[in-house]
RNA sequence: GGAGAGAUGGCAGAGCGGUCGAAUGCGGCGGUCUUGAAAACCGUUGACUGUCAAAGGUCCGGGGGUUCGAAUCCCUCUCUCUCCGCCA
């Protein structure tokens, strides 16, 4: 959440950049602020009936210590009558803090300079694109047929098992998976990035911290008997790992990089965006997250940006970064690029992955800071991004690399496959 | 699931209801000494809030209570450990 130093400082520079984000209530900047000046009022007269009471307290231990036992009495009554006066200020104060913090996080991150004004995905900037567009031949289909030629995946079963949108690999398809992940997994960790296994559920405090509550509570599962969360995006347990943590300044810039299963509860989509692969409840994700200095992070975000674009040359996919719009961003994104892959038979782009720069966002929530070289403590920046998301990736690595006799492999994967192609 | 023990500063670990934001050790930082380092010695070393700066206030797992006063007593929740049960 934005922190209050920054709303007050620059009120109206806060609102319209709010504004590009699409933000239609700049009221409630004002209201915050004055919510903050009446809850600093409300703490300035607690605090002070409050050191009345210590005093008097410490002073009582000494009567009773040398024995005046009747001016001890005395100062009780006072107190009493001190911390009767500190009961309603307390509820006040209480009420005012709800309402400040109800508040707060209603405001989404502001966006970075560099970012766009703009409504919809149509406004967003086409930054690059790379790789090329293949030649399909005259019997090209689109991936859900081949995986039903192949016999990659039964969504029907796993409808059965579980519902729609859960789909049930099989044979070279779950084997794809286990490639993908530890192909990925691999050039993460060649770039530097840790590797980590999380939990994949999640407390309310872990999803609050990252932005998913209250926010976007309806789009994860819960399981409600414990309250915890199925995570969306190994992004939200990793990220926790630094909750309320004050790091060391050399540990920065830290690199983190987790696979995990997602789920999604995506309601009200329909028609062909839910075809095949193009969006289901639980598929696959590689994560990498950073968490740097906060004039490092800019440059940290163009590094995440290069790794996943490089990925996605590997993979030997056509490809394009969007630079979203305003309007396009999520809630508690400063910036964000989405890489996106060519769908050779839909004849359409597919998102694949999303890198994002919180800046102090998530580590304002989460309470993570460091110490700068000065000894200041300062909120670190928090960033992430996929790389990548595996579903849409399969669909454009059979679509594009499908062949009369078979699905022929990008080099990168031969040995991970334990084989070139899929027949 | 049952029984018990515990949760204190970066870590370890004291703490009689008052003078405890908290002994001590380690670690960190600064200094003396040294060509440099180690050792030794001296000093320093939590967070939040508030303010120009301060004063003041809050925090000893979370929440509530007793009391003039709670790290210390009571209730409750969570988590950790040990034993038993169950189990991949």
């Amino acid at each position: 959440m934005l922190s209050l130093q920054v709303l007050r400082g620059n009120t109206e520079e806060v609102k319209s950049r709010l504004a590009i984000k699409q933000f239609r209530q700049p009221e409630l900047v004002d209201n915050i602020i004055t919510l903050d000046d009446e809850r600093k009022k409300l703490q300035a007269e607690f605090d002070g009936t409050q050191a009345k009471v210590n005093a008097a307290s410490k002073e009582i231990g000494k009567l009773m210590a040398q024995g005046k036992k009747a001016e001890a009495e005395e100062q009780k009554v006072s107190v009493s009558e001190w911390k009767a006066a500190l009961e309603p200020l307390k509820e006040r104060m209480a009420q005012v803090e709800q309402a400040l913090q109800n508040t707060l996080v209603l405001l989404p991150n502001l966006p970075a300079a560099k970012v766009p004004d703009g409504k919809t995905p149509e406004d967003n900037i086409v930054v690059r694109e790379g790789g090329v567009k293949p030649d399909l031949h005259a019997d090209a289909v689109p991936h859900w047929d081949l995986i039903r030629k192949y016999d990659l995946i039964d969504f029907e079963t796993g409808a059965k098992i579980t519902g729609s949108g859960f789909p049930l690999y099989k044979g070279k398809g779950a084997k794809l998976q286990r490639a993908l992940v530890q192909y990925f997994l691999d050039y993460n960790t060649t770039a530097g990035y840790t590797e980590y296994l999380p939990p994949f559920m999640v407390n309310e405090a872990s999803a609050f911290a990252t932005g998913q509550l209250p926010d976007k509570e309806g789009q994860m599962y819960h399981a409600t008997e414990d309250n915890f969360y199925l995570i969306p995006t190994a992004e939200v347990p990793v990220t926790n790992i630094y909750r309320d943590t004050i790091v060391k300044l050399d540990e920065l810039p830290i690199k983190m990089t987790a696979y995990s299963p997602c789920f999604r509860r995506e309601a009200g989509s329909f028609g062909k965006d839910v075809r095949g692969l193009n969006r289901v409840h639980q598929f696959e994700k590689v994560e990498i997250i950073q968490i740097t200095e906060p004039d490092k992070s800019h440059a940290a975000l163009d590094e995440m940006v290069e790794h996943v674009e490089k990925l996605l040359q590997a993979l030997e996919l056509p490809y394009r970064i969007l630079l979203l719009c305003g309007g396009d961003m999520g809630f508690t994104s400063a910036i964000t690029y989405d890489f996106e892959v060519y769908s050779a038979a839909q004849q359409r782009w597919l998102e694949v992955s999303s890198v994002s720069n919180f800046e102090s966002y998530q580590t304002n929530r989460m309470k993570c800071r460091y110490r700068d070289a000065d000894g200041k403590m300062q909120l670190a920046h928090s960033l992430n991004g996929s790389s990548l998301a595996l579903p849409r990736i399969v669909a454009c690595l059979l679509e594009n690399n499908q062949k009369e006799n078979g699905i022929v492999l990008p080099q990168v994967l031969h040995s991970y496959f334990n084989g070139s192609k899929m027949e």
